[in-house]
DNA sequence: GATGAATGAGTGTTCATTCAT
DNA sequence: TATGAATGAACACTCATTCAT
């Protein structure tokens, strides 16, 4: 957690360092990004960094909580409870894929909790990041299983797996490098991703995962 | 690629030096990997890597591509190419399963090309990670789809790009601390897993394949 | 020198930064205290330390001074200026040790001054340290010797030596853990110093006082 | 302990290491001696200090521990244990103002382990530093009252104790700044010190302890 | 070919002091 | 006068790589 002072300072200087950090962060890794350089590109002094968090693990942790509140702001925020899963889901996709494309960093941060020699931050965040959507799916699924929109021999945990799996793998082949070389060489696509291109492999997507929920 | 002197030193020590680092990278990852280290634990001088490889770098491309060797034997070495599209890849997930449990590392240094800061390693080796699975899948299903075996209308390379997607997360939950963790809170888990809570996962997974391929 | 504000604030303000000042001076040493730790702990500003103080080394300074006042006051604050010498070095030790097992900080600060890297300090405050007593005991000396209470062969300096340089091993026995493991080695105590291992100490060392000083 | 490594490289190169440290560590305390600069007077690159040791702690020990050794050959190695107490005596302390006036950086390393924030060495090093000279000096005046040379009613302990303060109260005078400062005030000299100035010191301290040692 | 001592740029963190409010 | 945010030099320690033996 940030020091107080974190929140006494001028909003744009802490959205400014905040920014940077989750681009250094997701550029460089952990490890890798250097407290100084971070300092430089947001603007302030090295110590200055030290007013505001304990350490740089510190802050890590808070730029990964915040990112995390900022996507689930930008796909969940504008999401009408009462649409059925599969608007749901498919608003999901289209959301996560616009916000993910402009702001790439937070999706990296996430996809790097899984990395070699970051379980000392598995331990303190995974539980945390995962359980919101898990319980999100969950809830949805088995709410339109009882209004008969989801065939009831569906199992709730396992489909709710299903689903967020085919998001994480969709979105980090629009931000890594390795899974978007890997998208490119599956669907053979050159250049770069368009609407044009991603739009039938989210058809692709929650057509699979209609397959998968809709009564026959 | 490793130097001459690498294939001239006797088979132990080879293998001993490429499992132990193998495990280090795998533990910290990359940078973290501290090259005294892995040599102590090699039981060799540090001099001497530099004796087999031009850099760290080096050894790591080499152990990462030696890896992705051992588990295409392991998860491909038995397969008998006439099994249809169905059978083949309930193979390839038990097996990729059971040799993933047994050698986590190199399954933990795949999922790690598309971490943060990696991009230098994913242009390097992303594509020939990649390409083999990607072929194998795809002519797999377009085969079958010949004999009938598969739906006509179904996107040959969508197809093989979800079922790697589906290899490539079942895989990930068996081994990075945050997929595991997230596995449990999904499937609502409790404890280690056990061939009875891989089972009906698998079976779920290989199910939706199932689905996504079979003719009606 | 503090500046005039220090001495228009509150005085217990005032107090308790002399108090946590040479807790912590005398905890840590000199380069070890943290001037936000210190403000923090006499519950004030870190800037309000320099509205009082110069720098940390005029605090520290002052903090020293204060010390010995306090010290010197609490020693010779109720002493008979006409008790004879053996009596007076008798109160003075008495009294040294009761002061300073409830005050350890000022003679650790006191010790302090001789330590390595705080030839600065000494140059400042070593002399004034020095002089109270180095001329309070000659005049004392010379004072009983005239009386015929001392041997007219004694010379005054080297008593005077004497006598100060018991006082400061005795004292430093109290308070440094370092004389402290030194104390119970030579004398092997077991467990803290009382009343009833100090006493014969003391008997000890006047003792040895008056063997150098009273006439045959 | 320094590690394996430092016993290999070349003499010269180990004795200049310990001896810039010595002189460091004694100039500027422990704190705030900066091992960057000493690698520079030792003529070595700084991490290989850390080839040597495994941290400035362990360097510090180590050259204080030395410190010890040496002195202890420079003032016991040429005294012969057949000689009285007060031979012997005389012997410790002639030898050990030769020796503190042509390396002081030992003595002042042995003062500064009873410095404020140097308990966590004194813990390390207090007993093994003072054990050594209490044991002789105790073994010596039991033997000696054995042989009549010493009153029977002395107490063996408290004279060893009495022996070795004055001990430390001469050596430091004759380093530290501030004990340099007191003994000239106390004794009212002026200049440095020399021999002229010195043997009286010391023959009205041996003087003392055979006024306390003595048979009648 | 094997060894391990040597190197020095790099990194997270601390802290006395300043100064705008 | 009181406050505490800002600063940046300093500092212990790490580590990939080299190279003499």
């Amino acid at each position: 957690m940030p020091k107080q002072t974190f929140f006494k300072i001028p909003e744009d200087k802490r959205e400014r360092l905040l920014r940077e950090a989750a681009g250094l962060f997701a550029e460089r890794g952990y490890n890798q990004t250097d407290m100084a350089q971070l300092a430089r590109r947001a603007g302030i002094a090295k110590g200055s960094i030290y007013n505001y968090f304990e350490s740089k693990e510190d802050l890590y942790l808070y730029v990964c909580r915040d990112g995390m509140q900022r996507s689930r702001e930008a796909i969940y925020g504008r999401m009408d409870p009462e649409w059925d899963v599969y608007r749901q889901i498919e608003h999901i996709f289209k959301e996560g894929a616009r916000f993910v494309q402009s702001h790439p960093e937070y999706l990296i941060l996430y996809a790097n909790i899984s990395s070699a020699g970051m379980s000392r931050f598995s331990e303190l965040m995974s539980l945390e990041v995962e359980k919101y959507t898990a319980d999100y799916l969950k809830r949805l699924i088995r709410r339109d299983m009882q209004r008969g929109l989801v065939r009831d021999d569906v199992d709730v945990h396992f489909a709710a797996f299903m689903v967020n799996s085919l998001y994480i793998i969709f979105m980090a082949s629009l931000v890594s490098s390795h899974f978007k070389i890997r998208l490119r060489e599956y669907l053979e696509i050159e250049g770069d991703f368009t609407d044009a291109t991603l739009a039938p492999l989210i058809q692709g997507i929650t057509d699979t995962i209609n397959n998968l929920l809709k009564p026959a």
